[in-house]
DNA sequence: GCTTGCCAATTGCATATGCAATTAGCTAGC
DNA sequence: GCTAGCTAATTGCATATGCAATTGGCAAGC
């Protein structure tokens, strides 16, 4: 009733280890990443985890205003605190939207799904994401160009586990990458990138000569241990680089 | 006489904006950050912040806590609060040490410096770093290898002006890239990474074919605007990849 | 209905206070 | 000289208090 929004005040459980403030922060820390409290959520009041807590107000306001530093919530007066939507991306590899990508360079975007097969996952995929062979997975081959030149090869793998609704989409507006991202959570993310010769079919379909260097990104994600998706880019060697910059204290 | 560790008081300047819990912790992090605090320094103790600021000391301690968070300083009871060495490394392209990057891979290390110049920037370093035709540079291509098997090639040019010293180092122990970790500051970093074929001196050099793939990270170091070194490291595409791994609220 | 102004909820900030935990360094005793 | 124990310096944590700033929503007046 009171609730509209859904944060219950008594899913916030202290474990009693170590500083007030710190389990406290960490309780609601761990509300958040677990998705128990979704982005928008509202978070109660200081008052409300005072009371509930048997906390003194400065000590949640500790909890709370760490939280907020670290981007997981967001505090306004008087309309109070709420859930942040998770960060777009952090750093160099952390670009998870190519259409963005390819935004920024300042250059219209467009692409095609070229591949697009159901059924089990191959020896080898099952294999590196320790996978029954009875899972059902989405092969998806995407094409992203730039200006109408080939930008970036995606080859991908879904696991309709944690993702069934990807069964239906037609992936016509969005592709594959966006739409898991709108439409599934993910808590882990592991980024591999080496270099490597095009194949014949990939120069083919990049419109780069064969054996021509390739920077390939392979990124596989997983829900609390759960695996999500796995995908190859490959970016022709020639075209692209990726930039980051930083001091010894962090991102610049 | 008293601040034998050269932590002057004084310095802690505020600059009047902003909360005032951090306006202490941004006065304390440019010490720290600009060099003026070194590492090991020991940073005056609440009370005395508290005295010479007018501050109340929950007010010095939010500060100092934060900064603590950060990493930027180190506190212990009774021993009080020192300036923290900068970390090592932070994510996946900012290991800046070659010899641990093999160490971690359990190999054994080596390195040969295959060539030195002293002179002037070619055409295209200077105009890269916005340098004068007449600053002195010192050019150095070392191949490091892991297990006696070429693992990377290094070719780097350092700026004397910023590191003088360089001139008379004779590189025979430590590696170009860890003598200027230990002996230069810095305090910005820009890397760049992309794929690209292996010329055929590169590939004699790493005893590959040439026009094989090889992963190239640019990386240009400056010390407050003033240029130090650039460096190019090739590795040989098809034995090595970087890994990386993150959730949506940061590394993991 | 519309606007203006007020009230109250909520967070932000700073202070004062007290006690706990850690430990460097000194002191007393052997 | 050596050790055990004490003292005091320093940080860590929690509370209570008060006021400031922001602003959603209501009420009063037009």
């Amino acid at each position: 009733m009171s609730d509209e929004s859904g944060a219950r005040l008594e899913a916030v459980k202290l474990d009693g280890s170590g500083p007030l403030y710190d389990q406290i922060r960490r309780a609601i820390r761990a509300l958040v990443i677990d998705g128990v409290w979704a982005p928008g959520t509202q978070v109660p009041p200081e008052h409300a985890l005072m009371a509930s807590l048997g906390a003194s107000r400065m000590t949640v306001h500790r909890a709370l205003a760490q939280l907020a530093g670290e981007g997981l919530i967001t505090r306004r007066r008087r309309s109070g605190t709420i859930v942040a939507s998770p960060p777009a991306s952090h750093a160099m590899l952390d670009i998870l939207s190519i259409p963005e990508e390819v935004r920024r360079l300042g250059a219209p975007y467009d692409f095609a799904v070229l591949s697009r097969r159901d059924g089990r996952p191959t020896a080898d995929v099952a294999d590196r994401f320790a996978l029954k062979r009875s899972d059902n997975v989405l092969h998806l081959v995407t094409l992203h160009r730039a200006s109408g030149r080939p930008h970036v090869l995606e080859e991908r793998v879904i696991f309709l586990e944690m993702a069934p609704q990807a069964s239906a989409e037609r992936f016509s507006e969005t592709p594959p990458g966006d739409w898991l991202l709108r439409n599934c959570l993910w808590s882990q993310a592991e980024h591999a990138l080496s270099a490597i010769s095009a194949s014949a079919s990939q120069a083919a379909l990049l419109a780069i000569a064969p054996g021509d260097p390739c920077l390939q990104v392979e990124r596989r994600t997983w829900n609390q241990d759960a695996p999500v998706t796995a995908v190859t880019l490959t970016y022709p060697g020639g075209r692209h680089r990726f930039v980051g910059r930083f001091g010894p204290y962090g991102a610049v």
